[in-house]
Order: C-alpha cells, then sequence, then structure tokens
RNA sequence: GCCGAAGUGGCGGAACUGGUAGACGCGCUGGACUCAAAAUCCAGUGAUGGCGACAUCGUGUGGGUUCGAGUCCCACCUUCGGUACCA
C-alpha cells in the first residue's frame, strides 16, 4: 500500500471539520494552556511558506499539550485593519472590507491546507464592528482615566477633578503633562475647554498639540515604532516632523512597570534588551540655571530660566556652554538682537532637513549662538547659550549643559565652535575607560575636587537639591505613542466634540460607532482625514461633531488575546469568569519585528486592565518565542553604467582603467560589487546603498538598475535568457526599460543564445521581488504532513534561514518508510498483537524520551530527526508490532496529524488521534547491559572498548590499563592518573 | 559607534549541565535490481598521508583554564539582527 497523502490529507481535514476536533470549552477539569499566534494582517498576496513556520510550531505545541492533558487555547484571528487594504482602495475604487474578506478568506484556504489545529469558532478580525466596539471601549476607558503616581497605578479621572475642586494640583503626583499649578479657585473658574485642556494633560488617552512624524505620502502621522531610517517603515516614505493636533496614549506613565515587568516574563535575552533600550531608563538630575534678564526683541522679560536634564551633574564645572533644540521655546525669548539674523538663518536651514539628512550626518556638528548666557549655579559664571540640531526637542528638557571634555558630541561641538573646554575627570588611572565611563577623580570642580565619579554624582545631587536648583529625576527615551491616523481604514474614535471643541467619550450603549460607507478614500482637504467627506456622520444634530481620526494599526492587536477568550460577548470585551480561566497567555509565538510596537503597546494596555482589574495577571504573555524569518532567494539582474571620469581613484582604483569604457556590474547591493569587464571578473570596493531605479550619487558618475527576476524564469546555473529579458522589459514588466542591450550587458553565450549571469540574494519574501513560495504547492506536491515537518527540519525555528527545498524528499521518504511499517508487500496492514520484546521498547522509548524534551525546549528539528531513527530502527528490525507502533503513531500526531490519524483509524480506533494520551516513556526500558567505553590517554581517544554496565570504577580503570591497545600507548611511560565517569568515558593522564 | 546573537564537512544542521565532534537529512561515490533510465535497496563519505591496521590535523583566529574545551575565560576577526546625536 503505498503512502499517497493527497488520498487521506483532505479527507481527515473534513472529518475534524464536521466532528469539531479542535473545539474547546471555556470550563474543564484539566489545567489550563494557551498557544497564541501573532494574527496575520490579511495581505493581498496570501501567505507563502514563511508565514506557517511559527504557526507550525505552536501547533505541535498545542496538540502535544492537548495529548497531555491540557485543555488548550489555541485559537486564530486576523489583524484586519490597515494601510495596504486603504491604498489598494484608493487606487482600485474597491472597499476595503471587500478586499480584506476576500484576503481573509484566502488566507482562510491556505492555513487549512496545512491541517492547524485552530479553534476556529472563536475567530476574531479587528475590522469587525462587534470586536472594535470593545477596542474603543478599552480606549474610552484610557481616556477616563490618569495614573496616579502615589498609587502606581491608573485611576479613574472623576476622582482627579474632585481633587482639583478640593486643593487645585500642586499635591497631586500623577503621570502628566500639565506645568502650572492652579488652585481650587482657580479650577473652579476655568471654562469647559479649559478645564477639558488641563484635563487632557492627565489623561491616559489625551488629545494635544505634539510634535508627530508626519508622512506626506501616506498622508498620515506614524508612532516611533513605525518610522525606520528617517523613512516610514510601511512603504519607505520620507517624514518630517511638525507639530499637530494628535490623540496620543500616555504610555510613558508605565515605563517603569514596563522595564520592571521584563524580569518576570520568558522573553529571549535580545528581546528584553530591544525593549529596555526603547524604553531606555536613565538616571540623572533636572537642573535650573538662571538667566540673567538681557533685553529681548520679542518682548521676553528677561531673567528666563533654563531647565536641562543631566545624567553627569558631577560636570558641572566643565560645563562650558548650554545647547538647546532648535525648536526649544526660549529659543525666540533669549536670542539678543545681534544673535537674531544667525539664529534665524539656522533655524530656517533646520527646517529645510529631512529627517534622513539628519540621520545620515551625525558626525557633522551645526549649530548658532543666541547671545544670551546662563549662569552656573555653583561658581557664577556666565555660559554661552547655543542652538544646535543634535539635541533634541523630545528628549528630557530638549537643553543640555555641555561638558565638552566628558561627552563626545560636545567635544566635536566645542571643537567646531571654538569652545572652551575644561578638563573635570582625571581618567589616568584607568588607561583603558572611554570618555564617557562614570571612572576617574574629578579635578578643577571646587568641592568635588578628588572624589571618585560615583560619590561626586551623588555629593553633587545631594548640594543640588539642598540649593533648590535641581532634583533627581529618571527620564525615558519612551515617548508617548501617537494614537491618531488620518486615514479610513481603522477603528473610528467614540469621541464628540461640544462646540467649544471640548472631547466628550460617547457613552458605552452607543458603541460600537461603525465606520461609516465612503465612496472616495482620498484624504480630505486640508490634511483631514478621509472621514471627514461623511458630512453626515460628522456633523450632529445639536452641532457637535465627530472626531475624524481613526485608530492606528496597534490599537486593535492590543488586546486581541483576550477576546479570543470569549469571542461572542456582547456584554464585555470577555467575561471575567472567562479571563480567570485563561488567565494569560503560556506560549506566544512571532516575529522579533514587533519588539518595540505591538509587543509593548499591548503589555501597556494589560497592566492598564490590570490595574482596572479587569484582569488577573500584569503580563500578558508568560513566553514567547521569536520564529525566525523564512526568506527568499531573489534573483538579480543588476545593471550599471559608469561613466568613468578621469581622477575617480577612490571608487575605480581596484579596475584595470584601460578596461573601462564599457562595463557592466553585477553583484548584491550594499555589498561589493562583482564587475565583469572585457578581460574578465574584477571587484569594485564601493558600496551601493539605493535599490531599483537610477540614482546618481552627487557627483554623478553612474546609473544604475537593479531588477528581480521572476524565479521561474530562471536557468539552473542562474542565467536568463536575453530574450526572456527582453520580454520582460516589453512588456513593461520593469519601470525603467530605457536600457541599451547590445552595448551594456556582458552576455554569455550558451547553445548558441546569449544569456545573462544574474546575482542571487537571500531576502524577505515579498511579491515585489518575485520570490514568493506558496505553501499550497508545495502541499500539492508532498502533502501537509510533509510541509510541516520539512520546515520544522529546516533548522532551529528561532533561526531565520532562506527557503530551499533540498531536503524536503528525505522528509517524504521518511513519511514513507513510516508507512511501510504498517504494511506488507501486498498493501496489506500488518500490525500484529504480539508482545514487543526489549530491543524494540528501547528504540520506542529512546525515542519519546528524545521528542517529549525536545518539544518542551521547542526544538522541533531534532524532533524529527529522533522519528526517523526511530523509524529506520524499527525497520531494520521488522518490527510490526502494534504495542510499538501505536505509541510512534501517537508520537507523531503533533507533527503529521494526517498520516498519523490515518493510521490510527486503521489500527482500530474511532476518536480522533488528537484526544488519545501522549506516551510517556519508561526509563527501565532505556537502561543498556553493556556501555562503550572511549578510552583516552591524555584526553586523546585511543579506543573504545564493550563493558557491562554497572561496573565499579577501580574495575573499569583496572580493565582499562589492561587493554592491549593502551598498553601500546603507556610503553615506557608513568601512568600518573586514571580518570573514570561510570557510563560516560576513561581517560588515562601519563 | 553602541547593544545583542552567531561562526562546526560540499550543504541544512546535531552534540541538553565541559566527557566518543559531525546525530538526522541533503548531496556525492561505488554496488544491487533493470535492455536502459527513474524509483528503490545496500555500502561508503571531515581533511591529509598510507596497500593496510593506523597516524597526523580538525568546530572563525590567537592565547589561557582543565585529566579532558565546539562548549568556560581573555583578546581579535567575520556575518546577521536591533539601534542611532537619548545629554
Amino acid at each position: 500500500m503505498e503512502y499517497k497523502p493527497n488520498d487521506i490529507e483532505k479527507k481527515w481535514r473534513e472529518w475534524w471539520k464536521n466532528n469539531d476536533v479542535y473545539r474547546v470549552e471555556n470550563d474543564s477539569p484539566k489545567p489550563k494552556y494557551y498557544v497564541l499566534d501573532m494574527f496575520p494582517y490579511p495581505s493581498g498576496s496570501g501567505l507563502h511558506v514563511g508565514h506557517p513556520l511559527g504557526y507550525i510550531g505552536s501547533d505541535i505545541v498545542a496538540r502535544f499539550k492537548r495529548m497531555q492533558g491540557y485543555n488548550v487555547l489555541h485559537p486564530m484571528g486576523y489583524d484586519a485593519f490597515g494601510l495596504p487594504a486603504e491604498q489598494y482602495a484608493i487606487q482600485t475604487g474597491v472597499h476595503p472590507a471587500v478586499s480584506t474578506a476576500q484576503n481573509i478568506q484566502r488566507y482562510r484556504e491556505q492555513l487549512d491546507n496545512i491541517g492547524f489545529s485552530f479553534d476556529w469558532s472563536r475567530e476574531v478580525q479587528t475590522s469587525d464592528p462587534n470586536y472594535y466596539k470593545w477596542t474603543q471601549w478599552i480606549f474610552l476607558q484610557l481616556f477616563k482615566h490618569y495614573y496616579d503616581r502615589s498609587f502606581d497605578k491608573a485611576m479613574p479621572i472623576e476622582g482627579l477633578v474632585a481633587q482639583f475642586e478640593k486643593e487645585g494640583n500642586a499635591n497631586v503626583e500623577a503621570a502628566t503633562s500639565q506645568e502650572a499649578f492652579f488652585t481650587a479657585e482657580a479650577w473652579k473658574a476655568f471654562s469647559p475647554k479649559e478645564k477639558d485642556d488641563v484635563l487632557m494633560n492627565y489623561r491616559l488617552a489625551y488629545r494635544k498639540t505634539t510634535y508627530v512624524w508626519w508622512c506626506e505620502a501616506l498622508g498620515t502621522v506614524l508612532a516611533n515604532d513605525e518610522v525606520k531610517d528617517g523613512v516610514s517603515e510601511r512603504g519607505g516614505y520620507s517624514v518630517e516632523r511638525k507639530p499637530m493636533l494628535q490623540w496620543s496614549l500616555r504610555i510613558t506613565a508605565y515605563a517603569e512597570r514596563l522595564l520592571n515587568g521584563l524580569q518576570e516574563v520568558d522573553f529571549s535575552e535580545a528581546m528584553k534588551k530591544m525593549q529596555g533600550n526603547w524604553i531606555g531608563r536613565s538616571e540623572g538630575a533636572q537642573m535650573f540655571f538662571e538667566i540673567p534678564s538681557s533685553p529681548s526683541p520679542l518682548g521676553g522679560a528677561g531673567g528666563e530660566r533654563l531647565e536641562i536634564f543631566t545624567t553627569r551633574p558631577d560636570t558641572i564645572f566643565g560645563a562650558t556652554f548650554m545647547v538647546l533644540a532648535p525648536e526649544h521655546v526660549l529659543v525666540k525669548q533669549i536670542t539678543t538682537p545681534s544673535q537674531r539674523q544667525e539664529i534665524e538663518a539656522y533655524l530656517q536651514y533646520v527646517n529645510t532637513r529631512s529627517e534622513r539628512d539628519r540621520m545620515a550626518e551625525t558626525k557633522e556638528v551645526s549649530g548658532a549662538f543666541t547671545g544670551a548666557y546662563a549662569v552656573n549655579p555653583f561658581n557664577g559664571e556666565k555660559i554661552p547659550i547655543w542652538i544646535a540640531e543634535y539635541v533634541l526637542k523630545d528628549y528630557g528638557t530638549g537643553a543640555i549643559m555641555a561638558v565638552p571634555a566628558d561627552d563626545e558630541r560636545d567635544m566635536r561641538f566645542a571643537k567646531k565652535f571654538n569652545l572652551p573646554i575644561v578638563e573635570v575627570i582625571d581618567k589616568s588611572m584607568y588607561p583603558n575607560a572611554t570618555i564617557e565611563d562614570k571612572l576617574g577623580k574629578m579635578i578643577n570642580s571646587d568641592f568635588l575636587n578628588g572624589m571618585e565619579v560615583l560619590d561626586a554624582i551623588e555629593a553633587i545631587l545631594q548640594k543640588i537639591e539642598a540649593m533648590g536648583i535641581g532634583k533627581r529625576r529618571i527620564n525615558y527615551k519612551l515617548r508617548d505613542a501617537i494614537y491618531s491616523r488620518q486615514r479610513y481604514w481603522g477603528e473610528p474614535f467614540p469621541i464628540v466634540y461640544d462646540p467649544d471643541g471640548v472631547a466628550h467619550a460617547m457613552s458605552d450603549d452607543e458603541l460600537p460607532l461603525e465606520l461609516p460607507e465612503l465612496d472616495d478614500f482620498k484624504p480630505a482637504s486640508g490634511g483631514k482625514a478621509p472621514l471627514a467627506r461623511a458630512e453626515d456622520w460628522v456633523h450632529l444634530p445639536n452641532g457637535w461633531t465627530r472626531e475624524t481620526d481613526t485608530m492606528p494599526g496597534f490599537a486593535g492587536s492590543s488586546w486581541y488575546f483576550l477576546r479570543y477568550m470569549d469571542a461572542h460577548n456582547n456584554e464585555e470585551f470577555a467575561s471575567q469568569k472567562a479571563i480567570n480561566y485563561w488567565q494569560d497567555v503560556d506560549l506566544y509565538v512571532g516575529g522579533t519585528e514587533h519588539a518595540v510596537g505591538h509587543l509593548m503597546y499591548s503589555r501597556f494596555w494589560h497592566k492598564f486592565l490590570y490595574d482596572k482589574g479587569l484582569v488577573p495577571t500584569q503580563e500578558p504573555y508568560k513566553k514567547l518565542l521569536n520564529q525566525g524569518m523564512i526568506q527568499g532567494v531573489s534573483m538579480y539582474f543588476y545593471y550599471i553604467e559608469i561613466q568613468v571620469r578621469p581622477n575617480d581613484s577612490e571608487i575605480l582604483s581596484p579596475m584595470d582603467r584601460d578596461d573601462v569604457d564599457n562595463i557592466v556590474i553585477y553583484g548584491a547591493f550594499d555589498s561589493d560589487f562583482k564587475i565583469f569587464t572585457k578581460s574578465g571578473l574584477v571587484k569594485l570596493n564601493h558600496r551601493i546603498f539605493e535599490f531599483a531605479g537610477i540614482q546618481y550619487l552627487s557627483n554623478g558618475y553612474y546609473k544604475s538598475i537593479a531588477w528581480s527576476i521572476p524565479v521561474g524564469l530562471v536557468e539552473n546555473d542562474d542565467t536568463l535568457e536575453r530574450s526572456k529579458l527582453e520580454n520582460l522589459v516589453e512588456s513593461k514588466f520593469y519601470e525603467f526599460p530605457n536600457i541599451d542591450l547590445n552595448r551594456n550587458v556582458a552576455w554569455i553565450e550558451k547553445n548558441g543564445k546569449q544569456y545573462v549571469q544574474l546575482v542571487p540574494q537571500v531576502e524577505k519574501m515579498s511579491k515585489s521581488k518575485h520570490n514568493v513560495i506558496n505553501p499550497d504547492d508545495v502541499v500539492a506536491f508532498y502533502g501537509a504532513d510533509c510541509f510541516r515537518l520539512y520546515e520544522m527540519v529546516l533548522g532551529p525555528i528561532e533561526q531565520a534561514k532562506p527557503w530551499d527545498t533540498k531536503g524536503i524528499d528525505g522528509v517524504f521518504k521518511f513519511l514513507r518508510k513510516m508507512w511501510e511499517l504498517f504494511f506488507d508487500n501486498n498493501g496489506k496492514f500488518k500490525v500484529s498483537d504480539e508482545a514487543a520484546n526489549k530491543d524494540e521498547l528501547k528504540v520506542l522509548h529512546t525515542c519519546i524520551k528524545k521528542v517529549t524534551e525536545d518539544i518542551e525546549r521547542f526544538s522541533f528539528n531534532t524532533c524529527v530527526s529522533g522519528f526517523m531513527i526511530c523509524v529506520n530502527d524499527l525497520r531494520s528490525m521488522n518490527c510490526t508490532k502494534r504495542s510499538v507502533l501505536e505509541p510512534l503513531v501517537k508520537m507523531i500526531a503533533p507533527f503529521a496529524p494526517h498520516i498519523a490519524e490515518e493510521l490510527w483509524h486503521r489500527l482500530g480506533h474511532e476518536d480522533s488521534v488528537c484526544k488519545a494520551d501522549y506516551p510517556v516513556f519508561d526509563e527501565s526500558y532505556l537502561f543498556s547491559d553493556m556501555v562503550t567505553y572511549p578510552v583516552s590517554i591524555n584526553g586523546k581517544k585511543r579506543d573504545l572498548v564493550e563493558l557491562p554496565a554497572g561496573m565499579s570504577v577501580p574495575e573499569l580503570e583496572k580493565l582499562a590499563l589492561e587493554l592491549d591497545s593502551v598498553k601500546k600507548w603507556l610503553e615506557g611511560m608513568a601512568v600518573k592518573k586514571v580518570i573514570v565517569v561510570p557510563g560516560r568515558m576513561i581517560n588515562i593522564v601519563v
């Protein structure tokens, strides 16, 4: 009987579905286990072979735990709001809901094809009003709460209002952006709008004008983690800093708890580090410097105080200048008339610089002098105040005291502008210390002289606080999360504004506030969101208006794991009963790319819900497993035309100049180029960082085109036939077809045809790179079980690896061999009820032990090799015994559920193998009578000897020394020592 | 630059707490079956030397600790991720 996966797999998938095998209930006497995958965004290109990697791993764990007697929650859903569907809608007019539904359907088919054990009755879609009703509800809870530092938790805003009415805000300890103090009387006298403005400085979800990342191309603002390398993460469009009125979430209130919480979760060290760095805690001092009254052209009264943050208050005697961020509010007030022009010019320069420019040249310093001076509170010296780009508006107070002797950036600045440098730390006794290390003895520092840095910090902090010129302070890099998007396809804010512009929460019974229908999804005029077009929806009969921004992608994904616990609840986001049963996620599987986005936000929301008493745990995810990306191999055709200029020795140095008239370059961008010239191949040691398209460097010496070629067209030796390339060009497959194929391409002649050499490059799978492998194709050919096993066999699940199908035949062979254990040559089922012998049981239990232990440590690749060893051994023993084969079927069921189910039923069972008990290994079967000892001399293996197990150390030692091979090596040498590890090895030292 | 992870045959990768390096799979070589091929099965397969038993070398590089190091320590090199003027 031949193993034909297609004959059995579909049958069992239907059977599982019809019998509701994977449905899980919320009450069970069994212990609970929650295995969760990061739910996907259903993109238009469907799943590729990289997506299921993590899903297969988590499915194995879910099935394994189920068979071990746990009540396992293993759900799946879709992160269904998002930009691509909306961009697609703008281009085609297809409503995002329609395209999203189509994509979801396709994802579902692809997922079903692989035989996952998801409980689909709990499916969630973030764009479903029944779901986002609760996203809106949680948002309103954030809106209605503030963070009270004295209780160290979120508290209702009403309590705060009551306190304001009683005594103003002077004694309020809260996470706030409120700076001014007010009395109870003042509070009562505020207008509703003024009160609203004040409360916005306390609310955990608040609306305020802040500097945000604005992306013109996407027509929306973006959160910090959505901006990478100075461009938008989606699309790579340029972004700019802009003050805008936006909703934000006060995640900074939870900075400390988010940091501390990392200690209690089982995340990889790398992941914890990444989140820790993102939070960026630093201890230091907030200090005030007087700016003596100076005439201000803009009417500033003078006598301002400049507030700075520093982690090195000890170096204050080395502070030779101050630097403000260009956007700092004091800049206009303190600039002297004589410096005004210079400052204006500099501000203008800063304005023209994109974020990318700023990042590109961090070594280059720039700045301008305001003409104003601050006073060093310790020695009364006047310190000039400058402004410079390198001081960021968002960090600390947007102002620093610059200590060039002790800070690299300040040093560069001082050197460039000839500012004095005063050494304050003697590092001579720490020759290896860098400039920033907190090591050394204070000098030139008055009362600090002679102290070690750390002592000096403590000493001056005390002094600063005693003098009332500052305070100890902890600063975080973490920024509040911008929560508004000027987009259509997201959750509408359940917020209405009265004619004064005061924000009001909608009442719970009005939720969900559904998205209105639109037929044009482009942004409305004036930087407004598309929803502004839905005028009937925006304008309420009483003259009030709705918020037209929508929530960002991370809104729905911040709490979805809770919804799975009770997915159809219309009264609550999930019942307390369900939440208290399932508690938290035991295993969360997903990619590292969500380290600082999704994971931080959902941990933040969870802590807020914990404060509200709505969830029982502080952390949502106990264990995080990051699956590596499966990359694709893209075949690139690189075309570069170089205009050689006489003195470009820098770029052309490795080449023979005479050769360079017509050259074509193939190579990986962002790595060294290989150049084919008439005389062969040379290497150009120059790096180019841009991708496809024509690029001119500032001095204009080359243009380049990089095309990724559809893999199907490529020959085995990585070449592409000329006619195929020409077809691609003619069919306008590429955007830049105007190249001269005759002049600039080095053709290779093969079988009378011309070919061009392509360069393979491993990179992320994506439609645009034509390197996507669809799991459906693999499943259709080899079967889902084979696909699942193969993805596991590729290597450790956490490692990134390129997809290639080299080893898949080996996995298929293994499945066939296993299948053949159950059938004789005539295709008859041949399992016997004869008792198993010792050897067979040893093989079986060795495998059970290995697999059980390896699943627990997520080492799925070694599990598969364990199965292979087991099957090979049983095969060579001709084992046909039920007492061995039945446990084997159970054991492999989590990995290859279809074949396991088929064999399980053939073994006579009626119920699903998923419901069977996982085999437990028995140590007694693993015991051997004989042990093979390696005998080493001075640590070098010289012989192997088979000895009975259980021999004592002196016996082993004696036997070893009597071996012929050992005697030969010991001739003329005195044995100094014999080391025997029973059951392991023997080492003789001479 | 800083932080993190990793470097093992022709390839993917094993080796859990220091104890037989290269499990398992791919590929390759030889053989069986076949008119032949594919498929399948059997054997071999780190490198070098030797007919051979065997010997020497071998886990990025250089040092160290240890009876014994892929594993621990120090220095360095390379690759991949993260991050970027964070005061």
